[in-house]
RNA sequence: GGUCCGUUCAUCUAAGGGUUAGGAUUCAAGAUUUUCAUUCUUGCCAUAGGGGUUCGAAUCCCCUACGGACUACCA
């Protein structure tokens, strides 16, 4: 590829950053890095009214939380700086004025009100008003007033925006990376507004004079974008900047995994999975939305799970770390429709990355589960247990409902379980397995399982009649790993303790 | 309503004219486990519909249906 590879991920600072646009930015990270690009971070904040506090910070975090790294970006600086449209506000103005002198684009003086009005009176008609070629010579406008009176208007600090002046009938061709060539017509695009009466550009103007002045070479952003991509092409054009107009890759939406529809704020906690990367407060209402990394979920499984939505490398594999993405990524494998999320698979993501982990580090995370109950057990101990258990959950927090037997008594016992194995031989029976047990000198797994078996094949018991009684006594139910091995590891006295307190409790 | 994009198992997807349409997740069954889980094995389940083109179509073309995005002085 000619040049240096430059992508840009550019969310605006209105709320959390959503798991779609985790994925933009995943997607456009893996293709910089690929290619020995830069991955710039550019924060669109044109629209103050929208301007959320703590939104860019919490961008950043989940980011760097996840693992994309940014080579140039309001956080870590670079010589396009700044990063910030609010802090590059002088220069649009400019650029508008050049598109004025060109006649692409023009002054609009029409007010809020009178669009309304506009409106209002099309759909009377079942029309649909739009600003363009055929319904801008009846607008009010620096195309249908004299210059003068546009300069008076100007100079009297009449508020106004600038329009692009979308040529009629022409067709725009924009080449996208994924889609193919996308053909339309000019006449049904509107004239859109590019820089607004509060001063401020409007996404699309700022969008295209920064990709330009930024040297971007590949624009990655998602499919709600390809309607207003012909007007990004023709703006590119309009300014002279054909030449070195970023190539165009509009990604598949990420669906609700139920019904239909893009995937929204709402959805995760409704559905019980998170759509944010991060636990988030909303500063206004106060409202938390929950988030991947609150939630248990390893940031190398949400990478993970989210390169997989949607792209593939064309082999059975399913695991891969950052390196591998980085290496196997490409655009022209990104599947075109949109994908739904799979909480079910998300889960088995989690579950694999786990599983891979050495017992020290989930105890390493699991103490902290156990700091929150005021638990403190030997880091050896702790990792023990973890390697017993992983298998069988999905994330850490999970450890202590198959575990927590390794650190207390069972306060109750499952009742159904009770019912179902506590014979009226087994008070007896389970007296005796305590004398054995209390008599053993060693109370090794080897030593355990030995004299219990001794004592089953003595009294022509099946192993089952002694062993689950035993395990109610020390786990509460049946469940658990191998019995001799949590008896070991308990110690006699505490087994000893746990026989005596179901034989008080259960009759 | 209009424009654009899309449509392979329930879900994520593979198969770039020739395969019994493959894998993964889920679910179910069996084996193993004296418990539960794991593990292993097996099973269920798909080319939206209709027309073409072709010896041959999931794949190319057209129509229909369905879904989505967009249609703001929001991004």
């Amino acid at each position: 590829m000619e040049g240096k590879i430059r992508v840009r991920f550019a969310p605006s600072p209105t709320g959390p950053l959503h798991i779609g646009g985790v994925r933009t930015a995943l997607y456009n990270y893996l293709f910089a890095r690929q290619h020995g690009g830069s991955m710039i971070l550019r924060i669109e904040d044109t629209d103050q009214t929208r301007f959320v506090p703590g939104a860019e910070e919490y961008i950043i975090e989940a980011l760097t939380w996840l693992g994309i790294e940014f080579d140039e970006g309001v956080h870590v600086g670079g010589k396009y700086a700044p990063y910030r449209q609010s802090d590059r506000k002088p220069m649009y103005r400019e650029y508008a004025g050049q598109l004025i002198n060109g006649g692409w684009a023009y002054y609009a003086f029409d007010t809020p009100e009178d669009l309304e009005a506009k409106r209002k009176e099309y759909e009377q008609e079942k029309k649909t008003f739009q600003y363009d070629a055929s319904t801008r010579d009846a607008m009010c406008n620096s195309l249908t007033l004299s210059v003068e009176e546009v300069q008076q208007r100007l100079n009297d600090g009449m508020p106004y925006v600038v329009r692009f002046k979308f040529p009629a009938d022409t067709e725009i061709h924009v080449d996208d990376l994924i889609r193919g060539e996308v053909v339309v017509n000019s006449s049904l695009l509107d004239d859109k507004v590019l820089f607004k009466s509060d001063g401020m550009p409007t996404y699309h103007l700022a969008n295209i004079v920064d990709d330009h002045t930024m040297e971007i070479t590949h624009v990655i952003r998602g499919e709600e974008w390809l309607p207003s991509a012909p007007l990004h092409v023709l703006l590119y054009k309009a300014f002279g900047w054909e030449d070195t107009m970023p190539r165009f890759a509009h990604l598949p939406l990420l669906l609700k995994p139920d019904g239909n529809g893009k995937l929204s704020k709402r959805d995760g906690d409704r559905l019980g999975f998170p759509v944010f990367p991060l636990q988030w407060t909303d500063p206004a209402t106060k409202e938390i939305s929950s988030g991947y990394r609150e939630n248990g979920y390893f940031p190398e499984a949400v990478i993970n799970m989210l390169a997989l939505l949607g792209w593939n490398p064309g082999t059975e594999q399913e695991l891969f770390d950052m390196s591998q993405l980085i290496e196997l990524f490409s655009l022209d494998r990104i599947s075109k429709s949109g994908a739904k999320f799979d909480l079910k698979k998300a889960h088995w993501f989690n579950h694999e990355y786990l599983v891979a982990k050495s017992d020290e580090e989930l105890a390493e995370l699991f103490s902290k589960v156990l700091e929150n109950k005021s638990i403190s057990s030997g880091f050896t101990y702790v990792a023990k247990v973890c390697g017993l258990v992983k298998e069988r959950v999905n994330f850490v927090s999970e450890i202590w409902d198959q575990a927590s037997f390794f650190f207390i008594a069972p306060e109750s016992y499952d009742e159904a379980v009770i019912k179902k194995r506590w014979k009226e031989n087994t008070p007896a029976i389970m007296q005796d397995v305590k004398n054995i047990l209390n008599g053993l000198a060693d109370f090794s797994e080897e030593h355990i399982h030995d004299s219990l078996q001794a004592y089953s094949e003595e009294k022509g018991l099946g192993m089952g009649q002694v062993m689950i009684p035993l395990r109610i006594a020390l786990v509460g139910g049946t469940f658990g790993p191998d019995l001799q091995v949590i008896a070991n590891m308990l110690g006699k006295e505490e087994v000893i303790r746990r026989i005596d307190r179901i034989l008080q409790t259960v009759k």
